[in-house]
RNA sequence: GGCGUCUUGGCCGAGCGGCUAGGCAUGGGUCUGCAAAAUCUAGUACAGCGGUUCGAAUCCGCUAGACGCCUCCA
C-alpha cells in the first residue's frame, strides 16, 4: 500500500544540519546504505542500537510503501588497530591471537552478528556485501581516483590527496571541519609518514611480509584496501553513484563518512548521497560503550541476565522498546532503572493490544480514532520520532481501556482501525514482538496444568476456603507464576 | 588545543517561541474475601546568570558541568 504520497516524511540531514522533506531519486524507490560492523569480535549493545535504529527507519520507509533496497556491508578486511595507517588490521590480529584463520574469525563474528540482530527482530538487508568480496572493484576505483588526480603512490601504497581534493571540492562539509583548521591543529610532524600530508588517508596499503590478509595489486606487490574505500565501492555498485540515504553511527561521521564523500566525488565527480543520517551513541554509566575500555554489555548477557549491570534478564523486545523510547539522534544511557521501567511500560502496551480483541462495537464512536492514527503518522513523519509514536500508542491503550469499560464507544470500523494501527506501528514499524510464549508445546502443557490448579482454587474460593486459595496463590508466586483474578475468571502470567 | 552536541519533575525521556508529552516510581480512588493484577486520577519540571520578546524550557550571550569527534570504533 502506497502511503508516501499522503505522508510527508521529514528527516534530519546531517549534511545540511536541517530537517528536510524526503524525496527519493526514483519515484517509489529508495536506496539506503548503512555502514555495518567490522567482524572481529561480538557486537555489543551499543553497536546494536545503530542497527536497530536503521531497522526501524527501513521498516517505516517500507510501511510508507517505498520499495527499499537496503545495503549493509560486512567489513571483513582492513581497519587497522592504530592510527597513522600503520600496524596490523584487527582481524589479522585477532586471528593471530586466537591462532585461527582470519576468515574463521570473520565467519564466527558474522554469524554472531546475524544471530543477535535476528533476536532483536531486525529485518535483514537486501544485500550484505563484504569488503573482501569487492577487492577488484576497490582496485578499479583507486585507479580512477589516481587518473582523476586525487591520489598518489608511495612505495606501493596509495593515498588520497586531501589538499588537492580540497582545492576544487569541500573536504569537511559533513563534519563541519575546515581543512585549514585541521592543518593548523596538526601537532608536530608525526614521524616519518610516507604521506604527503597528515590529512591524507590510505586507499591501498602495501602489505608487509607478515601481513596475512593480502591481495595482488597493480602497484608492486600485495596489499590490502584502505578503511573507507569499501563503502564507496559497494554503495555505488549496488545503489548507484548517487543514492538516497546513507546511515551509520555518529562516530563514523568523521573521518569515515567524510572520506566516503571525498572518494565518491573524486571518483564520480558528484556527491554520493542525498541524505546522511546518523544514529547516536548508546552509553553505559554515562560513557560511550566501547570494547576497548570494557565499558560495554553484550546482548546475550542481557537476555540471560548474566551480567554485573542489571538485576534480571530482559527480552530482546523489551530492550528494543527501551531504545525506541528515545529518539535515534539522542544519546541514550542504558541503566537498570531505565530498562526496568521500559519493561513495565512495554508489558502494559502488550496487554492493551491483547484486549482489542475483547472490545464490543457500538453504532457510534465517541472516540476519534482517525485523528489518533494521524498523530501516529505525524510522529514518525517528523524524523522518525519513535518516542512520540510510543506516547501516542499509550494514548491508544487508554482509548482501548475506556471502550472496554464502557466509558467510551467505538464502531466496528474504528476498532478495526485501532487494531490495524497497532499492528502497523507496534509490530511492523517498531519491530516489537509480544512475549507470548503461547503456542509452544511447553506452554500447552503448562496451560493444562494451570487450568486444573485454577479450577481447584476457584472451588476453594467458592467455598470461602481462603487458606487453601491463598496457599495456592502464594506458592505459585514463589514458583514464578502470578495469578490474576479478573472479573471473568483467573488468568496467570509466568514471571 | 580544535570542532560539535547536551544539561527537562524522584528516575527515564519528548518538546525547539504561547496550548497537559509519554513511561516508570509515588499519593489518592475503583475493582477484590484479602492481595496481586488491571484501571482511573493527582503532581507542574526545564543547570546558573543576563539579554531579546507582549510572551522563552524553546532565540542570543556568558558561566558551570557532562558527552562525542579530532586514532579503529555503531
Amino acid at each position: 500500500m502506497v502511503r508516501y504520497q499522503d505522508q510527508k516524511l521529514q528527516l534530519y540531514n546531517s549534511l545540511t544540519g536541517e530537517k528536510e522533506i524526503f524525496k527519493s531519486i526514483n519515484e517509489g524507490l529508495v536506496g539506503m546504505y548503512v555502514c555495518g560492523p567490522t567482524v572481529y569480535s561480538n557486537v555489543h549493545l551499543g553497536n546494536c542500537r545503530t542497527f536497530i535504529s536503521f531497522d526501524m527507519i527501513y521498516r517505516y520507509l517500507q510501511h510508507l510503501g517505498y520499495k527499499v533496497r537496503y545495503v549493509r556491508n560486512i567489513t571483513d578486511a582492513g581497519h587497522l588497530t592504530d592510527d597513522a595507517d600503520e600496524g596490523e588490521d584487527k582481524i589479522s590480529k585477532k586471528a593471530r591471537v586466537e591462532k585461527l584463520e582470519p576468515m574463521e574469525i570473520v565467519q564466527q563474528y558474522t554469524l554472531d552478528f546475524h544471530n543477535v540482530l535476528n533476536k532483536f527482530n531486525n529485518l535483514p538487508p537486501n544485500i550484505e556485501p563484504t569488503a573482501t568480496g569487492h577487492i577488484v572493484e576497490q582496485i578499479e576505483i583507486i585507479k580512477t581516483i589516481i587518473d582523476n588526480g586525487y591520489a598518489y603512490e608511495r612505495n606501493g601504497s596509495i593515498y588520497f590527496n586531501v589538499l588537492k581534493f580540497n582545492e576544487d571540492h569541500e573536504y569537511g562539509k559533513l563534519s563541519g571541519r575546515k581543512l585549514e583548521d585541521m592543518i593548523a591543529n596538526t601537532r608536530a610532524l608525526d614521524a616519518q609518514s610516507e604521506k604527503d600530508n597528515p590529512q591524507d588517508f590510505a586507499l591501498w596499503k602495501k602489505a608487509s611480509p607478515a601481513h596475512i590478509m593480502r591481495w595482488p595489486s597493480p602497484w608492486g606487490g600485495d596489499g590490502f584496501p584502505g578503511w573507507h574505500l569499501e563503502c564507496t565501492v559497494m554503495s555505488s555498485k549496488y545503489l548507484g553513484e548517487t543514492f538516497d540515504i546513507h546511515g551509520g553511527g555518529m562516530d563514523l561521521k568523521f573521518p569515515h563518512h567524510e572520506c566516503e564523500i571525498a572518494q565518491g566525488e573524486a571518483a564520480h565527480g558528484h556527491s554520493p548521497v542525498n541524505y546522511w543520517l546518523h544514529a547516536n551513541m548508546l552509553t553505559l554509566n554515562g560513557k560511550k560503550m566501547s570494547k576497548s575500555t570494557g565499558n560495554s554489555i553484550l546482548p546475550e548477557e542481557l537476555f540471560t541476565g548474566d551480567n554485573d549491570f542489571m538485576e534480571k534478564a530482559f527480552s530482546p523486545s523489551v530492550v528494543r522498546f527501551f531504545m525506541m523510547q528515545a529518539h535515534y539522534r539522542s544519546v541514550l544511557d542504558f541503566s537498570n532503572d531505565a530498562i526496568v521501567a521500559a519493561e513495565k511500560g512495554f508489558n502494559r502496551l502488550s496487554e492493551a493490544i491483547k484486549t482489542i480483541a475483547d472490545l464490543t462495537s457500538s453504532k457510534e464512536s465517541s472516540i476519534d480514532a482517525p485523528a489518533w492514527v494521524e498523530r501516529c503518522y505525524a510522529a514518525m513523519n517528523d524524523d522518525f520520532n519513535s518516542p512520540i509514536l510510543i506516547a501516542e500508542l499509550f494514548e491508544g491503550a487508554k482509548m482501548i481501556h475506556a471502550v472496554k469499560e464502557g466509558k467510551q464507544t467505538a464502531t466496528a470500523a474504528d476498532i478495526e482501525l485501532i487494531k490495524e494501527t497497532f499492528n502497523a506501528f507496534f509490530y511492523d514499524v517498531l519491530g516489537l514482538e509480544t512475549n507470548s510464549k503461547t503456542g509452544s508445546t511447553d506452554s500447552k502443557h503448562l496451560d493444562g496444568a494451570m487450568q486444573l490448579i485454577i479450577d481447584l482454587r476457584t472451588q476453594a474460593r467458592a467455598n470461602k476456603d481462603w487458606a487453601t486459595s491463598d496457599q495456592i496463590r502464594d506458592q505459585l508466586v514463589a514458583a514464578g507464576i502470578q495469578l490474576k483474578d479478573g472479573a471473568d475468571g483467573t488468568t496467570y502470567t509466568v514471571k
